[in-house]
DNA sequence: TAAACGTACAACCAAATGGTTACATATTCA
DNA sequence: TGAATATGTAACCATTTGGTTGTACGTTTA
C-alpha cells in the first residue's frame, strides 16, 4: 500500500465515531482514561488506543497527575478539515455562501 | 466490532487522500472512471472500489453513458461534516465565531 | 507496608481496508 | 462481424483497524 498515511491524519482520527465521541466528552471537561473509558462499552485498552490516535492527530494531549492521566481536547488541527470543506461550499449554492467565505477571509 | 458502522458513512468516505482527490477531481468536472483512474497510481479495479464507497456515501453518484460510467460530484452530505465541525468552532475563540453561528442559522 | 487504584503495554485475534490479477460482458466502430 | 474500448466482478492477498486478555508498574491510602 502506498496512502502517504501521514502519522497525524486529523480525516482518519475523526473518521470513527467512538472517537468523535471522546471529542465530545473532553469538549465538556477534561478527563482521566478511567472516566473516558466508562463512557463506552469496551475495554479500557481499547479506549486507550483511541486516544493514542487522537492524540497522534494532536487533537487531545494527556498529562500525568499522579496516577491518573487527564486528557484535553485541542480543537485546532480540525481546522485543515473546515478549510478543506470550504472549497466545496461553493457547490452548495446557498446565498449565504460567499458572506461567509468573506468571513473565512479575516481569521 | 460494535461501530454502528452506517452504511453511508460520509467520514469513513472522506478519510482517505485518494477518495478526497476524486471528490476533488469531480467538482472540476464529471468523468468516467477510466478518466478518474488515470489520475492515480493504481488500477481502475481500486478506483472503482473508492468510487463505490463514496457513492454509498451519497458523495457522488454514476450514470451509464454508451459503454462509460460518468460519476458526477453531490457534495451535499458533506454538511453533516460542517455542523459536526460547528459544534467544535466555539473552542477556538475567535472574534468571528459568533457572527458565523448566527450564519450557520439561515441555511 | 500491603492492598487498591490507574495506567502501560505485550501478545493475540477477527474483520475491514486497500490493493492486485484474471476474466466476463456490453458498446462502439472500422 | 470482429477488434478495440469501458466497465463489472470474482478471487485473492497483505496490512491496518479495533478489539480482547493478561501482566507489570507507579501511586495512593488504609
Amino acid at each position: 500500500m502506498v496512502a502517504s498515511a501521514e502519522k497525524h491524519d486529523v480525516f482518519k482520527a475523526i473518521a470513527d465515531s467512538t472517537r468523535r465521541e471522546v471529542l465530545r466528552l473532553l469538549s465538556e471537561n477534561e478527563r482521566p482514561i478511567s472516566e473516558i473509558a466508562d463512557h463506552f462499552d469496551m475495554s479500557r485498552t481499547a479506549v486507550t488506543k483511541h486516544l493514542q490516535i487522537l492524540t497522534e492527530a494532536e487533537l487531545i494531549s494527556g498529562r500525568k497527575e499522579g496516577r491518573e492521566k487527564i486528557y484535553q481536547i485541542h480543537p485546532e488541527p480540525l481546522t485543515e478539515v473546515k478549510q478543506w470543506l470550504a472549497y466545496y461550499e461553493k457547490f452548495w449554492g446557498n446565498k449565504l455562501s460567499m458572506l461567509k467565505h468573506l468571513v473565512e477571509k479575516e481569521e
